[in-house]
DNA sequence: ATAGGTGCAAACTATTTGCGAGGTC
DNA sequence: GACCTCGCAAATAGTTTGCACCTAT
């Protein structure tokens, strides 16, 4: 709607790398000096919650532990932020078909499955 | 080694929550009510360079962004944070064969594969 | 005219660091 | 005794918010 706005949202969608909202301001400041990185904020908000842009990881707003060090899943409770464990054979065997064109030694990978657990559902059910 | 070392570890391997660091400090807290949640962060440093334990999502230090809406996953480099993307074909399909115990809706799911970008790859190689 | 967006600065939250005191081997 | 760890407090990084002004419809 705004300028502002057109050049955060074409900044995002014109590359393929996965840029942190600092980067998204020095990028927009180039165009937009005078931008100021609370509105960056303000518009990445925006897009996320109108489902236009996603965030890459998890949404912890903290760091989560886990000392199970065995190869496991997680399901991931998009309203509570709750974590369950998945043992590894519950999902199966994954493997990269062929890594594009990307040079890349994978070492191990981790399945989060996004969703609501038993609570979550019931509330946005009942809520809704 | 020194006994909140020990206390800290016992309370991380006793859960099968996924505790972030202050969840941890209240824990430790209820048995050593003089420490610090300076130390519970040094040790959870310690712990995870050691192995002992691992951060459950991808550690970037900040958010980062996708404006790619398609279903797809990441190559994710544990040494300098860049992600790649993969196609969702590059990978087999995924599903879950059953879900435990937990009751839980699943929207979606993302794999993550950690391990070293073409760059790092090299850089590690040289350097040991 | 009105609703919503912007920029600034201040507030918050999560995490890290420096340093002197104290515990461990 | 040397080294590492602890606890405190201050510093830093990332993100959010309040507010007054401005702009598009």
């Amino acid at each position: 709607m705004t300028h502002q706005r057109w050049v955060i949202y074409q900044t995002l969608a014109g590359t393929d790398q996965h840029p942190s909202p600092e980067e998204i301001f020095e990028q927009v400041c180039q165009e937009i000096p005078s931008i100021s990185l609370a509105t960056i904020y303000k518009n990445i908000k925006t897009f996320l919650d109108a489902g236009l842009l996603r965030a890459v990881s998890t949404p912890h707003q903290t760091m989560r532990l886990d000392a199970n060090l065995e190869s496991h899943h997680h399901l991931v409770c998009a309203s509570c932020g709750t974590i369950f464990d998945l043992p590894e054979d519950s999902v199966a065997p994954i493997h990269i078909k062929k890594v594009s064109s990307v040079e890349f030694r994978v070492e191990g990978h981790n399945v989060n499955f996004l969703g609501y657990c038993g609570q979550c559902s019931m509330q946005v059910s009942v809520s809704s």
